[in-house]
DNA sequence: CCCTTAATGAAAAGTTTTTTCAACTACAGT
DNA sequence: ACTGTAGTTGAAAAAACTTTTCATTAAGGG
């Protein structure tokens, strides 16, 4: 069974048709894509499905961490399947293609620094990375 | 004269009534504020302040660097003053006050790593840390 | 102190997100 | 399999947010 219908079962959340049209779209995609876009895509497979659950399904889905929300200047609200474990997102500015990216040590380093800089204890953090893609470089 | 205004002027744009009082209020706060936010404050100053132009004025400020645009799991326009040079924000999950920092040297080696490990050529970076600030610790 | 033109604000239009609620259905227990 | 029930759903409506339009205002060079 797939990771995320587990997760969803482990918490008492039921597997609806719904669910899986949203699922289905996300894992399907490259690209991060917006609640009404997830709509139309979801639609294809499940026809009754409305926006209000695709919303619903998205918030639920992140909480349990089975998608990741991506913020960008355009749009905040770009939708991506998020594999397990913390990971970050690099988009391609030009064909919106995502890929994923561990933190490596650098960030703990950063985050030290700056915790001794500020006197701020940090415990989360918004990285994400945009450029140009290998294909879209030429 | 203060920074802004002399970007501004630089590039031609005029210093108005409007535009003074959505940076007087940026420059009072030490946490994010939203357009309407900025309306509301922006009004005990210059009681005709009307939205469009905060978000006019907003647009045109982010892009010349006065303002800042920072995003958060709630609302994705919290806007901040910032100093000149590229910088980064800190925000205070519990009172929302910001702290800047720099990015140093930690973060463009996790960039050059990421570029080797997927082949992109990045050229942008969102990174905001969250956490305590000193007061709120206790 | 004019004049030109950038800038403004109110209203309206367009979007996005949330709330409400009756109907539906996944699935545990029989 | 069948059934009961509580979690889910989707349409409509409400609320919130952002952009467009356009007549009026005022910044600041001459």
């Amino acid at each position: 069974m797939s990771n995320w219908k587990k997760r969803l079962s482990a918490e008492g959340f039921r597997i609806t048709a719904s669910r899986r049209a949203v699922m289905d779209v996300l894992l399907a995609t490259s690209v991060p894509l917006s609640p009404r876009e997830i709509l139309e895509q979801g639609r294809r497979v499940h026809r009754k499905l409305g926006l209000v659950t695709v919303y619903r399904t998205l918030a639920l889905l992140e909480h349990l961490r089975c998608v990741r929300r991506v913020h960008r200047e355009d749009g905040c609200r770009g939708y991506l399947p998020c594999s397990p474990g913390h990971s970050h997102a690099l988009i391609c500015r030009q064909c919106g293609r995502a890929a994923e990216f561990q933190g490596f040590a650098d960030l703990q380093a950063l985050i030290a620094r700056v915790e001794e800089a500020t006197g701020y204890q940090v415990d989360d953090h918004l990285l994400q990375l945009s450029g140009l893609c290998l294909d879209c470089q030429s």
